[in-house]
DNA sequence: GTATCTAAATACATAGTTGTATTTGAATTC
DNA sequence: GAATTCAAATACAACTATGTATTTAGATAC
């Protein structure tokens, strides 16, 4: 099995990639300002060295995996929304996508980590409001299409608004799923989830049967 | 203007208040981990020697900011419960806390904290949940209460799931307040929280005319 | 193959943090 | 008012973190 030889640049990216792997499950472990730069680079398999060649702070590298992964998001959601799918196939694939967020613990952590960094720091706070608002126009967009779709007459709260508060719910929810398992179960989130979703945009309360 | 003198379980009790109110302002600006103990005692105005004096740990201090607030929550929805109002002093006393609730900043930030750790740390996250569960208790006590009073026949959804529901919308909505007020304005909160809440409990999209 | 470049390692200077052990001085007790 | 007690200050020793300055060794270019 030969190991392939890299080139220098093809190997400074893998450096790269394996800092930022390693800080995901460093920060996720021990929080963002209770893990040191030399954690990850030793996580990574480098020292500081390594680290400071690729990145300019912690604070820096934090933003790059929060681009990152919030890349990974919004492809996903644009992919959905470019596919023109039927209103079945569009139901499914939404419950899918909020199936899987309350099972990506990272993700979860990562971006909690973010809240808080952003209440304390005004530029930071800045880029992810940016961000954040990029995620809730997509999910308005999704809002907006399942109304015209449906037939329903638009609510008087702006479809932004609501998708801000769809963010909200599912990350709250997540986060008791994650946290106590027991008296809220995988189950149990979904099902909360699509109760207030269908009374929110149907306006009926789901009579759902367990 | 006479000081009063103080004695020794006075002064003590004093000097505890103070490096708890002090703990919470220095927390919420730099963090639980960027915080230090001795961050913590000179923003009080003493030393670290009076912080151990009165904390085992920098943990320990915290529970006690939890409990502390948490203890004051619970005391005003119990008496609210207590209080056996008529349906409407209810609506305007429910919709007066959740207003009250996305003003204060600092229990968000401690409690967002809070999370976080309980995230990572087995023991802390029981504690967590004990409180966690108290409230939302207490939450779903209201929702019942007010099922009966309306007449409504009580949603397939259990009270204490929309409970956790209900925090973790109120929670999140407060946080895109907090950050992003232009987008998310008192008002705007208020409404879509609102929106909301009337979907889910009474099962019609509330029309309501800004 | 020699010279050059640069990613990553190493060395260093500085500074902050923790918890305990000891001391001090003001409140209490007799 | 002398003795005692204890809240809080101070001293201490071990450890961890940061960022920069310098070195090293493997890729690239000639």
């Amino acid at each position: 099995m030969s190991r392939k030889r890299l080139t220098r640049e093809e190997s400074r990216e893998q450096t790269r990639t394996r800092l930022m792997d390693a800080a995901v499950a460093v920060i996720v472990k021990k929080g963002l300002s209770g893990t040191s730069v030399e954690d990850i680079a030793g996580h990574a398999g480098y020292t500081r060295g390594a680290f400071y060649s690729n990145f300019k702070s912690k604070a820096d590298l934090f933003i790059e995996l929060l681009k990152r992964d919030h890349g990974h998001v919004q492809e996903d959601l644009q992919q959905l929304l470019d596919a023109d799918l039927s209103n079945e196939a569009l139901q499914m694939q939404l419950a899918q996508f909020y199936g899987q967020c309350y099972r990506d613990h990272n993700s979860y952590v990562l971006w909690a980590e973010a809240r808080l960094h952003a209440v304390r720091d005004t530029k930071f706070r800045q880029r992810m409001n940016t961000l954040c608002l990029e995620k809730r126009d997509m999910i308005a967009s999704f809002i907006t299409l399942f109304d015209q779709r449906m037939g329903l007459q638009p609510s008087s709260t702006p479809p932004t608004d609501l998708a801000l508060a769809m963010m909200a719910l599912i990350d709250g929810m997540l986060y008791f799923n994650m946290s106590m398992p027991n008296e809220m179960s995988d189950e149990a989130t979904g099902s909360v989830l699509s109760t207030i979703f269908t009374a929110t945009f149907f306006g009926l309360q789901a009579k759902q049967t367990k």
